[in-house]
RNA sequence: GUGGCUGUAGCGCAGCGGUCUAGCGCACCGGGUUGUGGCCCCGGGGGCGGCGGUUCGAAUCCGCCCAGUCACACCA
């Protein structure tokens, strides 16, 4: 009789959500939609499989490789999303005629790289998306900038700094040094100071043959990178020379201004201006959110503004500018913290244990009037184990009370912290629990 | 895609050529004790990633495969 066991695994990068994790990840979704709602966002939603065309767009780019792409059973070429961007272009060059413009849209959802996994990083991870959709206006920029940081801020995990730059102003600072078709590796390095240092960065563009010269230049620009948000502004504008490069430099200096005057604290959001960041289709500004307490698992979040995305699908234009915060990787961040160990939970949760099997209405009833509270979150003892057992699974789970019905009328409240136990009338529990637990209802 | 490290019970580990009928902690199951739980006591199930090779003898050495993990490239 030796059944076979099929192995339990996932895949390669794909991973599950424990109920402790789940009750942070939670948590944080519930903040997230609040806090975009409270900036005016409506939420939308795209398909996780779009046409592989939709998605490859541009073709050849770094992205394609690490697309899961198959065959549907009708021979359809199909994809799974590798961002939420894209996809959003496409709604928008579908959908425009029926939108209000500007459009203010976020979307939750997760997305596929079929990258190598490590520390922070998954083939699967939810990712929240913010756009502005239809403006150029960099007060649109400042409002991407301004609801990241309200919606971290209100998460209260710790905390973060949203490192912002303009592609203008380092596009401006590029053309001038005669580059050629090595701006892309100039722009990998600047981006890698902080990992390899200056030195690193040196020997890399020693690599593709920069001059000298140039490259000082270069490390000028990231060492200028200041205490405050003004020192930056007035170190680099003493290197910038080009009328691109500058007006860039202007222009994120105004969307800065506009942040700090929507709450935005300007020791958090900063001015850096080795932030250039990898995908191709950010034409202006730029940004990345950085967890200081578990810098290690990488950035979590970023996004910047892309002028030019909806023209591979309408003829129409629509600049956009959005962002996203990474939820699976908030959450590793976390877990390599320690910080995910018991169920943090909402509601302080009453356990209610299954006094004698005759009972279960009287049992259901309590349960039901507890919850009625909006205060606890109330769990009814499924089955009739030993009453023992009962109390350790109630322990066990976290529970601030324990309730057993003594007879269809009294009820025992044990506390489980103390210890302390009281006998009470079942129609007052619903009074008393909330003021052992020290909370009101308002 | 490139490179390093690791694969022993559900999880975390010890054992590194014979004394291993492979052990420890946690978890799990049964029971005892107890103030309706946390502590303690007794008992129980379950494992050397796979395939070859070296050897009188392999969890232990070698090779290949598979898997995991970390770093790089890129990124949330």
């Amino acid at each position: 009789m030796d059944r076979q066991i099929i192995q339990p695994r996932t895949l390669k990068g794909f991973t599950d959500v424990l109920p402790a994790a789940g009750q942070y990840r939670r948590r944080m979704l519930r903040v997230i939609e609040e806090t975009f709602c409270s900036f005016g966002f409506d939420p939308i939603q795209t398909p996780n499989v779009e046409y592989a065309e939709i998605l490859k767009g541009k073709g050849g780019g770094d992205n394609d490789k690490q697309m899961f792409e198959f065959r549907d059973a009708g021979g359809r070429d199909v994809a799974l999303r590798f961002d939420l961007t894209v996809p959003l272009a496409r709604f928008v060059a579908q959908h425009g005629s029926r939108l209000t413009m500007p459009l203010r849209a976020y979307n939750i959802g997760y997305v596929f790289r079929g990258d190598r996994p490590q520390k922070g990083r998954y083939r699967e991870f939810l990712q929240c998306d913010a756009d502005i959709i239809g403006e150029t206006d960099v007060s649109a920029d400042a409002e991407i900038l301004a609801i990241a940081q309200a919606a971290l801020t209100r998460m209260d995990f710790g905390r973060f700094v949203v490192r912002v730059n303009n592609r203008r102003m380092v596009n401006g600072l590029l053309n001038g040094l005669d580059l050629g078709d090595r701006i892309t590796p100039v722009l990998r390095a600047l981006d890698k100071i902080d990992k390899i240092g200056p030195a690193g960065v040196t020997a890399e563009l020693a690599q593709v043959e920069v001059d000298a010269a140039v490259v000082e230049r270069i490390l000028a620009v990231l060492a200028a990178r200041g205490e405050t948000n003004e020192a930056t502004f007035a170190a680099v504008a003493d290197l910038v020379d080009s009328a691109e490069a500058e007006a860039g430099l202007e222009e994120l200096r105004t969307i800065l201004d506009l942040v700090v005057a929507a709450g935005g604290d300007p020791d958090v959001v900063r001015f850096d201006p080795s932030i250039v960041r990898g995908l191709d289709y950010y034409t202006g500004m730029v940004y990345e959110i950085g967890f200081v307490e578990a810098p290690e698992v990488g950035s979590v979040g970023g996004g910047g503004r892309y002028d030019n995305l909806t023209g591979l699908y309408t003829r129409s234009r629509f600049p956009g500018v959005g962002g996203t915060i990474g939820v699976t990787r908030l959450m590793s961040a976390l877990e390599s913290l320690g910080r995910i160990r018991d169920a943090e939970r909402q509601r302080p949760l009453v356990v209610v244990t299954r006094g004698n099997q005759e009972d279960q209405i009287a049992d259901a009833r309590l349960a039901a009037s507890v919850r009625e509270t909006g205060l606890f979150d109330v769990d009814l003892y499924p089955g009739a184990a030993r009453h023992a057992a009962q109390m350790k699974y109630a322990d066990g789970r976290g529970a601030m009370f324990v309730l057993t019905l003594d007879d269809p009328t009294t009820v025992s409240v044990k506390e489980l912290r103390s210890g302390d136990r009281t006998s009470i009338a079942v129609e007052q529990v619903a009074d008393l629990l909330p003021k052992l637990a020290g909370i009101s209802r308002s």
